[in-house]
Order: C-alpha cells, then structure tokens, then sequence
RNA sequence: GCCCCUGUCGUCUAGCCCGGCCUAGGACAUCGCCCUUUCAAGGCGGCAACACGGGUUCGAAUCCCGUCGGGGGCGCCA
C-alpha cells in the first residue's frame, strides 16, 4: 500500500515526556494516543526526552519511563534508547541545534538579545496583574542593535533571546479534536526563546525538534493550547510549515481537580504494582475522551489500533473512574489463560509469603486451579493474597461478625454437632463424603438449604463468607497434602478444632 | 483580573457538525429480582441527564446570543 512516493507523507506523530518521575496516567493517555494514531495510519511514533529542566530531570527518571511505556504495550520506532533519523532524540543532546538556530534568528532580525533582568520582569508582570491586564513583555529590548547587544554580552552581561512578534493580528489553527482556535496577538509578547543560562525554552524547543524531527501531527494536553500560538510564530519566523495540532482534555479526579496522588494511584507504575493488567488500563485510558462507535467496551490493543478515531475524541474534561478501570481489568483478566494467571498471581503470593521462590511443579498444579477459582470477582492481583487466606489462614477463635452469627441459633449447633460426629471417625474427607454427609443429616433433622451449608462453611472456614463449598472443600483438601511456607488445614481437623473451640 | 477551552444520567459517554428517527441510547456504579450451597460472577429489570435564560424555527439536546458553572493558560517550568 506504501509506495515510495507516499513515504515522505506519512504520518509522524511524538510523545515528548521530560522525565521528571514515574509517569502519570494523564500522560500516558496522551502517549497512547498517539501510539494508536500512529498505528492506524501506518506511521512513525517517535519518542523524545524533554530533559533540558537541568533541576528536575534524572537519567534513572528515564529509563522509568522507558520501562513504563513498554510494559503499557506501546513500541516507538524511533528514541534515545534505539535512535533514528533526526537524533539525537534527548532535548539535552541537542543544544548545537538549538543554538545554531537562534543565530539565524537574531542575523535575520526576526529575535534579539534581552537584558531585562528576572526581577525587572516580575515586577512588571505582577503590576500588569494588577491592572487586570495579561503579562506581556513590553520589547523594552526590542530596538537595541545586534551589535551592541553583541558587546554588551561580550562583556560578560547575561541577555536572554527573545523571538520577535508582530503587534497586530491574530494567530488561528484548526485543531483536530477542537477546531478553530485563535489568539489576539497583543497578548502574546515576545516570547524568551533562549534563557540567559544558554538553555533553550520549551516552546522553542519543541518547535526546533518537531520541525527537525519532521512531526506531522501534535496530539498533546490541553494544558499546550496557550502555547500553541508561541509555537506557530516560531515555524512562521522560520518559514516551516506548521503541523497539525490536537489537544486532548485534561484527566481529572473525582472533586474535579487535576488527578494526583491525593485521588489514589496515579502513575502507571503504581497501577502496575497493584496488579492492573497495561491491556486493561490501556482500554480504560482510551474511553477518557474517546468511546468506539459502537459502543464496544472490552478492547484489545489491537482492536482499539483499529477502532480509535481522532475526530471521535470529546473535547470536555474527562474524570477517571478506578471503579470502571477495575471492571475493566476484571473483564481482560477473565480472558487470561489459567498459566498466565497463575504466572501474573505468583509475585503477589511470594511476597504475601505464602509461596516460596521457585514454587514447584506440584504446588503449580494446585495454585493453579486456586487461582483460577480465587480470582474470580477480584480487581486486581493484589487483592489476591487476601482471597487466599481462606485456605491459609484458619482460626476458630478469630471467627469475623458474619460467623458468628450464624452458628449462634440452635438449629446451626445441631448441624455441626452432627456433622461432627458422622466425620468424627473418619481418616479421609472429600466433597463426595461430605456431600453423603449433609445429606444424611438432611434426611435426620430436616435442615436444609442456608441453614445447613452456612453453619458448616463457618466450620471448615471461621468465616461467614467465602467460595462454595464444593468448590472449597476439594481444593482445601488437596492443598492441605502439599508443603507450603504457611500449612493448609485440612478439612477434618478445622472441624475438630471449631468443635473443640465452640466447646460442643 | 485577562485570554483560551468546555458544559447530556453520580461517572465515562452516544446523539450535536447535516434540526424532526430522542417518550435522549450504552457502559460503570447503585437498587431490586432471578439463578445459586453465602458472597461473587452471570441473567433480567428499576432509578437517573440535555446547566440556566432568551431567541431562530411548524419543530432544538442539536443553530444563534447571553448568564452561570468547570478546566487550562497567563514563567529565563515542561
């Protein structure tokens, strides 16, 4: 389909995180975003490191974000880590650049050297504040010829490079998810392009790189639509055609504010941590602002590849909703293979200490159908471990409220008195016995139903919820025959020790 | 304060561009029922929204204006 011709017309697309931490899920929806447009249309996603704030940006930082993009399931084709065509692809190995380009722009006098110091500039930002007016630089350095600033500089006076804007007009895009956007230029100002320390400014970073790197398409946050305008001025000044934009709204908590740590976990390695599936979040994270034509809701990453739409996106704030994301990794866990479970629940057990290290192939085998039986109704994997105390943990004199009540009425006490007694003798215990069990004591007392499974689910669980019984009993007793870290009690002694302890 | 964006069930949203098909659809959550050896899962059903006010029109969630609410921006941060 992609002749020659058409290659130099594909779609480029960027996610150009400064790596300043783990990544936040707001960000990683806006990295998706562009992955699946990307991918769609057969294009480039390249992936470009932000790192020219010298005070926030930490080499480990990077390869965290490395790490988290991969496990989320999206590739980049071009990147610090793997190169490509227009690197280098960190902001912090392209000073040359940047540099080289802000020359061009004070010889062709579209930029000049500005001596304002930081102080000078506060106060007249906070002044115009006052005012009710917006801060716009007043170009007091606007008039001051290259080659006095050259000399000024010369002799060691720190100037900052501003880009220069024209006074009048209006600067328009049509952006993809909010079309026709436009700003008055008389509230823009001159925007600083290099600061006095030499280091670029973002918006004139990104438009170096974007343009250098050949973007076709700016799919990024809200919070870059101000920016915008700054942007366009630039490619303008240089005479390069502008791409196109499309800002995505911002990811919000529940009270409406920006999502933080306050709301719950943020990041997507905390979501990692927790045991969320990066197919599931990646499902979630796409309905944030997009939903599929027909409404389907589990999706796979290749389904979403096909099904995203750009110009389907919504343009209003999107709250996240961890309920919905764990409905959804339930949904994605439930197509998991039993291995891969298994596989995925391991960590969580290990840690839990329930499991040692390399478990073997027979503890396998039975964590196996434990998993598969346990996961069912959970969120996430480490709720896992929780779930698992039904078969680790026993102890009649911790019984939880729920219990308690059950086994208070007589006719409960009846049927574990019973119970007790038919199993009293007994050297070997299995569903099929306990099924003949309860139906004896069925036919002797007349109890059935609840009344006679929820007395003895408390006595082979010291809980007043749990699995069913068949479900239970086999894999309670199979587990008790393995070695674990932490002893699983069988049946026949959990009841004597209920008995014992109830004093029956 | 100024600039930009935005406003459909509690939440994510469909519908809006190309007015009537909308007694506004779906999903999560919630409630109820069914199933069942509790819970969960599953099945079925219920509650629940066009921010407000003016226009335009035979007719508006859909078009226009205003109000109000929410968000973002206003850096030698990115």
């Amino acid at each position: 389909m992609n002749n020659q011709a058409s290659e130099k017309e594909k779609i480029r697309v960027r996610f150009a995180p400064s790596p300043t931490g783990y990544i936040h899920v707001g960000n990683a929806r806006t990295a998706l975003f562009n992955w699946l447009f990307a991918r769609q249309n057969n294009g480039i996603f390249v992936l470009r490191v932000e790192d020219t704030d010298l005070e926030r940006s930490r080499e480990e930082y990077e390869r965290n974000l490395i790490q988290d993009l991969r496990w989320l399931g999206l590739d980049w084709d071009e990147g610090p880590d793997i190169g490509g065509p227009y690197g280098p692809y960190r902001q912090s190995e392209r000073l040359e650049l940047y540099h080289k380009y802000a020359h061009q722009l004070l010889q062709e006098g579209k930029a000049y050297y500005c001596f304002c110091s930081q102080e000078e500039l506060e106060r007249e930002r906070e002044a115009a504040l006052a005012e009710g007016r917006m801060p716009v630089y007043s170009g007091k350095c606007r008039n001051i010829p290259l080659k006095d600033a050259e000399k000024r500089r010369s002799c060691g006076e720190p100037a900052a490079i501003r880009l220069k804007v024209p006074e009048e007009g209006i600067v328009a895009f049509y952006d993809l998810v909010r079309g026709h956007v436009e700003f008055d230029l008389k509230i823009i100002g001159d925007p600083i392009i290099v600061r006095s320390n030499g280091m670029p400014a973002y918006n004139y970073a990104v438009v170096i790189d974007d343009a250098l790197m050949h973007i076709t398409h700016v799919i990024r946050g809200e919070d870059h639509v101000s920016n915008t305008p700054r942007q366009i001025l630039l490619y303008q000044a240089f005479g390069w055609p502008t791409p196109i934009f499309a800002h995505l709204s911002m990811v919000m908590g529940k009270d409406n504010t920006r999502l933080s740590k306050r709301h719950g976990a943020t990041s997507v390695d905390q979501f990692r941590r927790e045991g969320i599936l990066a197919e599931a979040l990646c499902n979630y994270l796409s309905f944030l602002g997009w939903s599929p034509p027909e409404g389907q809701e589990v999706l796979t990453l290749q389904q979403l590849v096909k099904l995203f739409d750009l110009n389907r996106v919504s343009r209003s704030a999107a709250i996240f909703d961890y309920e919905k994301l764990h409905w959804l990794n339930r949904q994605h866990i439930k197509k998991l293979s039993p291995e891969e479970k298994l596989n995925l629940a391991l960590p969580y057990l290990e840690e839990a200490g329930l499991v040692s290290s390399p478990a073997t192939e027979e503890q396998k085998t039975w964590l196996k159908k434990a998993v598969e039986i346990l996961l069912e109704g959970v969120d996430k994997f480490s709720e896992l471990p929780k779930k698992f105390e039904l078969l680790f943990d026993f102890n009649p004199e911790n019984l939880d409220q729920e219990a308690k009540e059950i086994i208070a009425s007589s006719s409960a006490r009846l049927v574990i008195k019973t119970f007790y007694q038919k199993i009293a003798n007994l050297s070997e215990f299995n569903y099929e016995t306990f099924a003949r069990i309860t139906g004896e004591i069925k036919k002797e007392t007349g109890i059935k139903g609840r009344d006679l499974y929820h007395p003895l689910r408390v006595v082979l669980t010291a809980r007043g919820s749990g699995l069913e019984l068949d479900k239970f009993i086999p894999l309670l007793e199979e587990g008790a025959r393995l070695q674990f870290p932490r002893r699983i009690i069988g049946c026949l002694e959990r009841v004597k020790m209920m008995v014992s302890f109830l004093n029956l």
